[in-house]
RNA sequence: GUGGAUGUAGCUCAGCUGGUUAGAGCGCCAGGUUGUGGCCCUGGAGGUCGCGGGUUCGAGUCCCGUCAUUCACCCCA
C-alpha cells in the first residue's frame, strides 16, 4: 500500500514534535552542564564496522541489521545502535590527538529487524552518551549519574539502577569455563532457549526469566567472584563514587547485555510499569572496542537511552509538557479589499515577530471567527470595508472577549503593550 | 523467527444467532446574525466493512489464506 508506513515505524505529528523538541531541549541542557559535546554521524555505516564492532554471534549482526548494497557494489547498514559509529568517527578524525578524555552525545535514530511490541520499533531514537579515552571508574559513575539526573529531571525518580561488571577478556574466559561445567549437568533441565545460550552464549543463561532455569541460576556462580585483581578494584570504586553521588543502585550478576564489546562495568535502568520492555537506558565499559576497530587501544564508557520508551514512560506518568505557543493573531477580513489589505497587514505582523495567521478558504466572517477560536489565536484583528475606509481595524481580545476599533497604524504598538501583560 | 488477540467513516466504537439503501458520538465543512468565536441547534461530506479466495439463494457477520496492528517470547532502547 502506497499510503502505509513500513511495519515498526512511526510518523511524529506535530503535536508529538513538540514533545520531541522539549526532550532534545532537556538533552542539550544537562549535556552541556556535564560537559558533553554533540557529534552527528552518518546513519548508515560499512557493514564490517558492526560486524566486527558488536562481534560476529551477536542477535543484531545475526538477525537484525538493515543490510544493503550501494550501486557501487559496496556492503552498507543502518546504523543499529550508536557506540561503533561514534568510536569509528573518534578514531577517523583523530580526536584522541585532543585534550582527553573526549565526552561526546547524540540523539539519533537506530535500525534493528525486529518484531515490533509495545516498546520496540525498528526504527527508534537513542540519546547516547560516549566518554572516550579514560579508564577511570568515576567516568562510569559520571555517566550513570547523568542517566539518573537526567530522567529525575522528567520527575521520574521511581528508578531502578543495577550494575554489573563483566571483567576483562582475562578474568571473563576462566568464569565463562566455569560457568560451563556449572551448568552442564543440568542441560536436561534447561528450556530450548537456555540450550541454545549454553552452546552460543553462556553469560546470558543468567538472565533466563524461565522459573524452571531460574532455580539453577539463583545457584550459579557469579561473575563478581571471578574478577581479577584490577576488574574487581574497579569495580569497588565505581560503587564508592556511587555512593558519592547519592545514587541507590543493585548489584545485579544477572546483568550481561548483547553486545560483545563491553568489559567490566555494564548498567541498566529500569523504570515500572512499562510492559516487557522496561529498560530505559542501558550502556557500560567497552576498553577492547577501538582496538576491535583497528584503532589504538583506548578505553571508553557509553550508554543508550530509548526516547521513546521515555516519552511512552512521561506520557503513562502524566508529565506536563510545555504548552505549544499560541498564535497570536488571527487575521479576519471581509470583502475582498480588505483580503488584499488584510494579506499585507499580515506580512506585517510577522516581520514584527507576532505569530500570525489568517484564512485562505475564503471563508464567511463568522467562519473565520470560528477559525481564529480553533486557532487558540489570543487576538482577532478584523478588517472590513469600514475599517478600510476609516484606515483602522478592530483589535479583539478572545480570552475576554472584549475589543475596539484602533489606528491601524497603532496596531503593532497595542501588541507590543499588551504582549507584556 | 515463535505464540495469542484484533482489523467497520479522520478518531473511538455499535452492528443480536448470516437477510433488503452499514449506524452513533467526536472531529471536519456549511448554515442558524447579508460584520464577529466559545455553549447550543440544524444540515452536509465522508465507508472497496484490511485484502484475496471459499461456503450460501444471500456474508460486515461463517471458513481458509494473506497483509497489517497489537501483546508476549527471543533480544534489546
Amino acid at each position: 500500500m502506497l499510503t502505509r508506513r513500513p511495519r515498526g515505524t512511526a510518523d511524529v505529528l506535530p503535536d508529538e514534535v513538540a514533545k520531541w523538541q522539549h526532550l532534545e531541549q532537556k538533552i542539550r541542557e544537562i549535556c552541556t552542564e556535564y560537559g558533553y559535546q554533540e557529534i552527528r554521524t552518518p546513519v548508515f555505516e560499512h557493514t564490517e564496522l558492526f560486524q566486527r564492532g558488536l562481534g560476529e554471534g551477536t542477535d543484531i549482526v545475526e538477525k537484525e541489521m538493515y543490510v544493503f548494497k550501494d550501486r557501487g557494489g559496496r556492503s552498507l547498514t543502518l546504523r543499529p545502535e550508536g557506540t561503533a559509529a561514534a568510536a569509528r568517527a573518534y578514531l577517523e578524525n583523530n580526536l584522541y590527538a585532543g585534550p582527553q578524555p573526549t565526552k561526546l552525545y547524540y540523539v539519533e535514530p537506530l535500525f534493528r529487524y525486529e518484531r515490533p511490541q509495545a516498546g520496540r520499533l525498528r526504527q527508534h531514537t537513542q540519546f547516547g552518551i560516549e566518554v572516550f579515552g579514560t579508564q577511570h571508574p568515576a567516568v562510569d559513575a559520571e555517566i550513570i549519574g547523568l542517566a539518573v539526573d537526567f530522567l529525575g529531571r522528567f520527575g521520574l525518580d521511581n528508578l531502578q539502577v543495577r550494575i554489573n561488571s563483566l571483567g576483562c577478556p582475562g578474568c571473563r574466559s576462566g568464569y565463562r569455563e566455569r560457568l560451563l561445567e556449572y551448568f552442564r549437568p543440568h542441560l536436561d533441565q534447561l528450556c530450548p532457549d537456555c540450550l541454545r545460550r549454553f552452546e552460543k552464549n553462556p553469560l546470558r543463561l543468567l538472565d533466563c526469566k524461565v522459573e524452571e532455569c531460574r532455580r539453577w541460576v539463583s545457584e550459579a556462580p557469579s561473575m563478581l567472584d571471578f574478577l581479577c585483581e584490577e576488574c574487581g578494584v574497579h569495580f569497588e570504586h565505581l560503587r564508592g563514587y556511587l555512593e558519592i553521588l547519592n545514587i541507590k543502585y543493585e548489584i545485579d550478576p544477572g546483568i550481561v547485555r548483547g553486545l560483545d564489546y563491553y568489559t567490566k562495568t555494564v548498567f541498566e535502568i529500569k523504570y515500572q510499569d512499562l510492559g516487557a520492555q522496561d529498560t530505559v537506558c542501558g550502556g557500560g565499559r567497552y576498553d577492547g572496542l577501538m582496538e576491535e576497530c583497528g584503532g589504538p587501544r583506548i578505553p571508553a564508557s557509553g550508554f543508550g537511552l530509548g526516547l521513546e520508551r521515555l516519552l511512552h514512560t512521561l506520557e503513562k506518568e502524566g508529565y506536563a509538557f510545555p504548552e505549544p505557543v499560541r498564535p497570536w493573531v488571527y487575521l479576519v477580513t471581509a470583502g475582498e479589499k480588505a483580503f488584499a489589505g488584510g494579506f499585507r497587514l499580515l506580512a506585517e505582523l510577522r516581520r514584527e515577530g507576532f505569530p500570525s495567521d489568517m484564512d485562505y478558504l475564503g471563508r464567511s466572517l463568522r467562519s473565520q471567527m470560528k477559525q481564529a477560536h480553533k486557532a487558540r489565536a489570543r487576538y482577532a484583528v478584523i478588517l472590513g470595508e469600514e475599517e478600510l475606509a476609516r484606515g483602522t481595524v478592530t483589535l479583539r481580545d478572545l480570552d475576554r472577549g472584549e475589543q475596539r476599533e484602533i489606528p491601524a497604524r497603532e496596531l503593532i504598538t497595542e501588541l507590543r503593550k499588551s504582549g507584556d501583560s
